[in-house]
RNA sequence: CGCGGGAUGGAGCAGUCUGGUAGCUCGUCGGGCUCAUAACCCGAAGGUCAUAGGUUCAAAUCCUAUUCCCGCAA
């Protein structure tokens, strides 16, 4: 029997701790989560996903601001005597005195291909630089972030649509089933773990909110890219009318290149509404448009009285950051 | 009680301030034109105006309460 803590907190780390807890040869302990957070209209306290799905399965759960720092939690988990602490989008970094309470180690999943997109964003980043694969990792957490040795890989491929959230679900679905092959394979030492070629390293960051505002004289894949890139958060956005619209979806169209009209509106058809774009044109097919819900480019023409001819992010009034 | 917007035929919206015949762009159905069409022309069906009370001769519109939906900020 493996005995494991899960640290993790989003939804995305929901599936592993479900798969893991189900595997016959490993018994969690517990798990270890941030605190309830104010969320969403009216500041209500939500509990992370992974709390819910801890209480659902009657584990231990201990929720904790700074691991680091929490020298009751701390002695605690000494007392579990882990034999892994397995670690998935926790949200902290973690000490060396909580890494050494692990009998063997702590393993990190990471959602790339390590040593590309190291960091917080990886997900999102690869869509948005239209890389055609990025994968899943497992390493041995080190104090440097996501910089310890590689364990296992597994490459995903991204398709031409595919969004983040799409992405994010493929990986939250798989990543249960590598990270038990990893502890497995360290404990029967068929596993060498490798370091990490310094040459390929990058950094992924998070999006902030202006990275969502599109710019017309940017290729049209390149939009098309931060466009699917952003679905879950902060959303592609641009103006029209003087009021903000978030686009979630788009296609590449087939209008040549022309500086005339960049950022003016082409047609408009069933399918969407089809922009000028550097390089190439986009046609926009799902909208949100402000204090609206999630419509159809068509629709949102009809109604908003959008014609041929109108240029998307004119009066644009930006608040200072 | 963080701030704010919204609910009107099948879709997206206007009308509400200033109460008085249910409107716009589409969709659907029927007909016409066309080699043809996501184009154009003619006609039709389809709405307890979110719910419950109140004010009024009269409420989508004003007042009160309720439900549901959404944006922003953290």
């Amino acid at each position: 029997m493996i005995n494991v803590i899960f640290m993790g907190t989003p939804d995305i780390a929901v599936d592993s701790l479900n798969i893991l807890n189900e595997c016959p040869e490993i018994n969690i302990k517990a798990v270890i989560t941030q605190p309830d957070r104010p969320k969403g209209r009216g500041n209500k306290l939500t509990p992370p996903p992974v709390k819910v799905c801890a209480n659902e399965n009657n584990i231990l759960c201990f929720q904790t601001a700074k691991i680091s720092n929490d020298e009751e939690l701390i002695k605690k988990l000494k007392e579990l005597k882990p034999d892994f602490f397995v670690t998935f989008a926790f949200g902290q970094i973690l000490s060396q005195e909580v890494l050494n309470i692990p009998k063997y180690s702590t393993v990190n999943l990471h959602a790339s291909l390590l040593p590309k997109y190291r960091g917080a964003n990886p997900i999102q980043r690869c869509i948005f630089n239209g890389d055609k694969k990025t994968g899943i990792t497992t390493m041995l957490t080190v104090l440097e972030l996501d910089a310890g040795d590689i364990c296992e890989t597994k490459e995903i491929n991204i398709s031409d649509n595919m969004t983040d959230i799409e992405l994010r679900n493929i990986i939250k679905k798989e990543s249960g089933n590598i990270i038990i092959s990893t502890l497995k394979g360290l404990i029967n030492n068929t596993i060498k773990p490798k370091k990490q070629d310094k040459k390929n390293i990058s950094v992924a960051s998070k999006f902030t909110k202006q990275d969502g505002l599109i710019d017309w004289n940017n290729s049209a894949i390149n939009i098309h890219n931060q466009v699917r890139a952003m679905v879950s958060f902060p959303n592609a956005f641009t103006y029209v009318n003087n009021k903000m619209i978030k686009i979630l979806e788009t296609k590449i169209g087939s209008f040549p290149s022309n500086p005339e009209n960049y950022s003016e509106i082409i047609k408009i058809t069933k399918e969407g509404i089809e922009v000028g774009a550097k390089e190439g044109s986009i046609i926009i097919t799902k909208v949100k448009p402000e204090n609206k819900g999630i419509m159809g480019a068509y629709d949102f023409a009809n109604g908003a009285k959008i014609h041929p001819g109108m240029k998307f992010g004119d009066k644009i009034c930006i608040k200072e950051v």
